[in-house]
DNA sequence: AATGAATGAGACTTCATTCAT
DNA sequence: CATGAATGAAGTCTCATTCAT
């Protein structure tokens, strides 16, 4: 059983993504030269909001860090909030690929589990402070908060899905709220040792399976 | 048992507070006029720094939400910085509390449970939004976010203490880790609440306790 | 009659003004220092406008020709258009200052006509290239365009009284359409000869005088 | 003699021009395709400038608006001063073209008027807003505002020419200065409507027509 | 010739903090 | 002590212009 609990970031299978947000973006990248540019952008403006939150993000040092100018970023994002949220999309869309992948096919609980808790400590770890800020209500378009919005809603979709599965014939509890709780739960478990910088820590891994895990087996 | 889930707010008692930080006073207020002073500028920043976010925390505004000037805020907190620190120590002082207090009497795991969850669930219910933004790492002086932070150091102490107590015999996972590791699952299943705006549903509340029960009682 | 065709600008009384309007304003200046600045802002705001046009009006030369830091600007004007508006009030109330003195007593027509062509060229000499940039369209917050505005309705109103009084009984005209068209060109004229600084000429004066007379006394 | 106050478009004849400036350009169009783009280039600028004003006119939205590539509108106007001065002269030609046609041959007073009023709105209803905007200092060249530009000078020339005609016999006033302020009051009337949007309104024209008539007639 | 990505100076605006009254 | 006017560094965003492809 040691053996589920590798953590290994290798295992984590992060390359199935939906399509790019489009309605953040000013103007779509049609040459090869500026798909490189929006890329960098964002990926430098991720690292920068993950190490440094909120205060050190500007649009400035996003810039400069992605190796182009303040113009190019503004070519492309109309606004600093646009950027944060095409950050916010990909982040939540690697969340979501991660939770459909482990609950796929009909594997038993521990190995879906398992799964689910290793890739998404390898999300997290690639940019360990990155959900907590995207949490932060003051610079959001209401685009992850808002309960109706389609991102949220086909999460919990999802985690309602997997739940309902694993709960075979419980009753007591909605699916619907078992699957938030733990969507939550999980999410508080990740973040908080995110922010402590523990997340590669075997032992997170292995408790957070043991909570996930006494949670849908329980009644 | 439907009694044990009530929820109700008179229930929790937030009354017993750990005097105040002084460090981050410029000044004592030694008397009863000062006092109420700082008073209206802790109530007011909290109050626009939990429905606001980052985004709309700023000093005049605070200043003015409390009724006092510019001048009489940096008279009594040096910095900006200071005055989220007092925010920080208040809100980190109730939650401690409740858990203190949850967790005193040697009074039977469900009974602990629900008390818990119920304060919880209490003091965030005051300022729904404040616990999340205080996570972000931007303003802070490090103070909650270092593991040596005496807070922190306390309140993982305290839930440990309980852990303890409720899994006595179990083995295969130290206190500590159950101990950190249910203490972020709340405060994701409470943040995330808050943030939708179901905190005070019953079943956010009902399902909290099945998580927290089922892990500490699993094995 | 040459003597009433001085143009000296000591016959000009600009003393009367309408209230400042407030709703351009971020916050009204209560003490005596605050009120100098917000003078000395619309004063080099005025003085910056009028004579450099558009592209050389910027908040920040505005600040320093003021003698004050470009927070303070912003402290009392939410925009640069606020101040714009500001800046169009106050020349507007002039103009409309001028033409209710002009036309006020029942005195003849030589005498009205004399009077409002000084004064508008008193005013107007102030700020020679003023009216002409406040009507672009561009920055124009709607106020002095938008036919339904206060002040340009309050405008035509005058005119149209002075023009009823003195075309009383001829027909063939509305009231209304003599004094619009009048005002526009008064306007058309001034306006001219100050963009090419013409407007001290006294045949400027000698002309616009002749043009109103001929067309108010037509028919 | 309501029928000379129609005013139709139609009676119009925009289409004597005289030949196009080459200072401006930086290359001369010398195919057919490059004439095309050239001509696009100046009808879209001109749209924009006259529909939204100097805030709206950049180079970026012009060569989007002319369906061309912003690195080709910089191959026909290597400045945005140049392209708008190509927009000035355009348009004074037109002013020109019909004020020349209006004086041509010895015809009666009235006529002359009524020919010359309606085909100055016509003029100014393909583009309401544009004399006005060209008008304002800002990004002039200083082509029109110079007394000694060659285009003023024509213009007030003709003016002149054709006051002296009508006048013929008048003294107490220079034709020079009579042209001039003819030449601005119908200004300021056209441009003042065109801003109102009242400028197709049948009582300006017959307004302006009497206005310089009477003026022409006065003494 | 044409394209459109890239540039960066410069303009607008905010807000933490100071200090004269 | 209290006030609130003043400050200015720093951040957001625009747009005229260039140049590699």
């Amino acid at each position: 059983m040691s053996k589920v609990f590798t953590f290994s970031l290798q295992g984590a299978d992060l390359s199935t993504r939906i399509p790019k947000a489009k309605a953040a973006m000013r103007k779509e990248p049609s040459q090869s030269r500026s798909k490189a540019t929006v890329e960098a952008i964002i990926e430098a403006a991720t690292r920068i909001l993950s190490v440094e939150g909120w205060a050190g993000f500007n649009t400035n040092k996003v810039a400069e860090a992605a190796g182009v100018s303040i113009g190019s970023l503004y070519q492309y994002f109309p606004s600093k909030l646009s950027l944060v949220e095409a950050i916010r999309r990909r982040h939540i869309e690697d969340c979501l690929g991660v939770m459909k992948r482990a609950g796929k096919s009909g594997r038993p609980l521990a190995q879906f589990v398992a799964d689910l808790v290793r890739d998404l400590i390898a999300v997290h770890s690639l940019h360990p402070g990155l959900h907590r800020v995207l949490l932060d209500d003051a610079p959001s378009a209401d685009a992850f908060r808002d309960p109706h919005d389609a991102f949220e809603v086909d999460y919990l979709a999802s985690y309602t899905a997997v739940v309902r599965h694993y709960r075979q014939g419980k009753t007591g509890s909605s699916d619907e709220a078992v699957a938030m709780t733990l969507s939550d739960a999980i999410d508080g478990v990740i973040h908080n040792a995110a922010r402590r910088g523990t997340l590669q820590n075997p032992e997170v891994g292995a408790e957070l399976v043991r909570l996930v895990t006494s949670y849908l087996a329980a009644e």
